[in-house]
RNA sequence: GUCCCGGUAGCUCAGCAGGAUAGAGCAGCGGUUUCCUAAACCGCAGGUCAGGGGUUCGAAUCCCUUCCGGGACACCA
């Protein structure tokens, strides 16, 4: 039950009936109507701005337009009060007996309450993850497997029949590498001498049971052959333990996906996928042989002019015609991703989320571009691209070097800190922006810590529940039970800011959806915790506001109606992050 | 040189698809414990929303421009 878009239905209900009876133009584009809750709660419950919106194409003065539709609103159910206020802010004030029925419904219906049918069921494939599969997670992936896991949920939640797909990078020049380094394990554990790993090969100590595992399994067949022999072996092995390390570190983080897609398979199965993408868009004009002007920027030592296999992504706001093959005449990575989201657009995703590094910026035009091209022009791509995490302990940042193998993986930072607070911490954060994480503070039970700060005021919300049922023996457990309690009798000023959060999840789901932002949860969250302990904490000097009250259980019965609403949606909104919501703190 | 992302309180950041007096946490100062978990709460103080133009009833938010920081710029993935 989202009340403000019920209201913004009645609000665009009374222009329409002012239209018919000749009052106001009608046509009007409604679409920048907004009902939303006012900045200060002295103003109603409601407000809308939809006689300012409208008032120029109305040709009417924004209060005198304001009046009118007030005056329909007048007489819509539950409305207590309607006000014209400032510019012409419509400010709606309902019925005392309105937010309790908005709390009824949340009790009745649990953790999907917010549960929105918004998406209509529309397809969306959402993209993320996409580590080459060369050796473990680590942490620079955390944040965008984290956020395309969260969009993932709350797109989900939000009506839309979603699809998580991982896009296994299984085709280029660094699974190679992976090849050849394993070999020098491999050769290792079959001669017990150890191996030098030159620069330019994975030196990470993750191979080495790889290459004992091929020992085992050939022996030493493959010690002296020539490369062309063992390498698609060893390669193609590589990979396989590669990625259940990698969905196994995913699985520490509480992400599974729907598919997992190689891009192997697009040039080197039965048909040559992205050799048929090449020539389908050849054909409608999008590719063509030619040459491109030397890049700016840098100078490149091997740079060469020759004609080569393009695509005309300028034709669709690129800044210029991007190369299908590289000099050797194999594929480049592009070349496949078009294949990849054409097949995407061919399983019927015409709405597709790609979640990327933020080093990827620079692609998005040409992959926009390449989706429109194969899906004739239906498709859009969403990329949301993903900043830096700067890895801190205690305040002093933690020093990672590739090079040296001795990069932090996601494995150790989950182990450290656990799940929750990895999860919750790179969602309290804009994606855009780059995030300090801090495996020191993290962990701190503290207010300073947000991860604890919500968990604490849901586990401090079942312990009041606990508490009050060894009070009041004979209450119901269901929180559904406490739709009919007196619920009218919540009428203290920090009770009612409590229903009004309450009420407001439905909307911010819709929102946050909308604007692919998963951290307007977390913040959500976060503020709904704040108002619950404020509220707490009143009880302590005035002890009337208590939430059980030990001679009135009418009353005690409402305002626990109002903490399981409070642990309720928070339960709901942690599961979108994929938090777990606790019952007690350790 | 081009493109992308940022610039909001001393620090870290929100700001809800243009709305009413710009918010929170930390740091600072001052309070709250006979009590449902003080692991929390309350109060005070703190701002040229980087600068300048524009759009309009109204701009931190949209457009243009300058400055500053980060990232990306055939044939890597």
């Amino acid at each position: 039950m989202n009340v403000y878009a019920i209201f913004a239905d009645h609000v665009r209900e009374a222009v329409a009936a002012l239209s018919a009876e000749g009052l106001v133009k009608s046509g009007l584009d409604l679409a920048r109507v907004v009902v939303e809750p006012p900045r200060d709660a002295t103003h109603g419950d409601l407000a809308t701005n939809a006689a300012m919106v409208l008032s120029k194409d109305a040709g009417l003065k924004p209060r005198d337009l304001a009046e009118k539709i007030a005056g329909k609103l007048k007489a819509v159910p539950g409305v207590a009060r309607v006000d014209v206020a400032g510019p012409g802010f419509i400010n709606i004030a309902l019925d005392a007996a309105f937010w309790p029925k908005v709390l009824a419904a949340a009790l009745t219906k649990g953790l999907d309450f917010g549960r929105s049918t918004f998406g209509a069921d529309e397809k969306v494939n959402v993209e993320y993850v996409s580590a080459n599969p060369t050796g473990p997670m680590h942490v620079g992936h955390c944040r965008g497997a984290v956020f395309g896991d969260a969009m993932a949920r709350l797109l989900a939640f939000a009506g839309f029949a979603v699809t998580k797909e991982y896009y296994i990078n299984d085709a280029g020049a660094q699974v190679d590498v992976l090849g050849r380094s394993v070999f020098l394990r491999y050769r290792e554990a079959v001669t017990g001498e150890k191996a030098d790993i030159p620069d330019g090969l994975y030196p990470g100590d993750y191979l080495v049971a790889v290459g004992q595992q091929l020992a085992e399994m050939h022996g030493g067949e493959y010690t002296a052959a020539p490369e062309s022999e063992w390498l698609p072996v060893f390669r193609s092995f590589a990979i396989g333990c590669m990625m259940e390390m990698i969905r196994d570190d995913l699985t520490a983080l509480g992400i599974e996906f729907d598919v997992f897609f190689s891009e192997r398979s697009l040039a080197f199965g039965a048909v040559d996928k992205v050799g048929a993408t090449i020539e389908a868009l050849r054909a409608s004009g999008e590719v063509y042989e030619g040459r491109l002007p030397p890049p700016k920027g840098a100078p490149i030592e091997d740079w060469e002019d020759r004609e080569q296999t393009l695509f005309r992504s300028t034709d669709f706001g690129d800044d210029v015609d991007r190369p299908l093959k590289k000099s050797d005449g194999s594929y480049t990575y592009f070349a496949g991703d078009i294949a990849y989201h054409k097949d995407k657009v061919e399983r019927g995703f015409l709405k597709m989320i790609d979640v990327w590094g933020a080093d990827h910026g620079g692609y998005v035009k040409r992959m926009q571009a390449a989706v429109k091209a194969v899906s004739g022009g239906k498709g859009s791509l969403d990329v949301e691209l993903i900043q830096l995490v700067r890895l801190f302990r205690n305040g002093e940042p933690v020093r990672m070097s590739k090079r040296a193998g001795s990069f932090v993986t996601l494995r150790e930072v989950v182990d450290e800190v656990g799940r929750d607070a990895v999860r919750f911490m790179m969602l309290f954060r804009k994606n855009d922006a780059p995030l300090d994480f801090d495996l020191g503070k993290v962990i701190e039970q503290s207010r300073e810590n947000p991860v604890f700060y919500v968990q604490y005021a849901h586990a401090r919300a079942k312990s009041i529940l606990r508490n009050a049922s060894e009070q009041f023996s004979d209450l119901p457990a269901e929180p559904a039970a406490f739709a009919g309690a007196a619920l009218s009798r919540l009428d203290d000023e920090g009770e009612l800011t409590l229903l009004r959060r309450i009420a407001s999840w439905p909307r911010l789901v819709e929102q946050a959806a909308t604007a692919r932002e998963p951290h307007r949860i977390s913040f959500f969250l976060h503020d709904l915790a704040s108002e619950f302990h404020a509220q707490w904490n009143r009880g302590k000097d005035l002890p009337h506001l208590r939430f059980i009250i030990e001679n009135d259980r009418d009353l005690t019965s409402a305002r626990l109606a109002l903490v399981h609403g409070v642990a309720t949606v928070l339960a709901s909104g942690l599961k979108v992050l994929g938090v777990e919501a606790v019952d007690e703190m350790k």
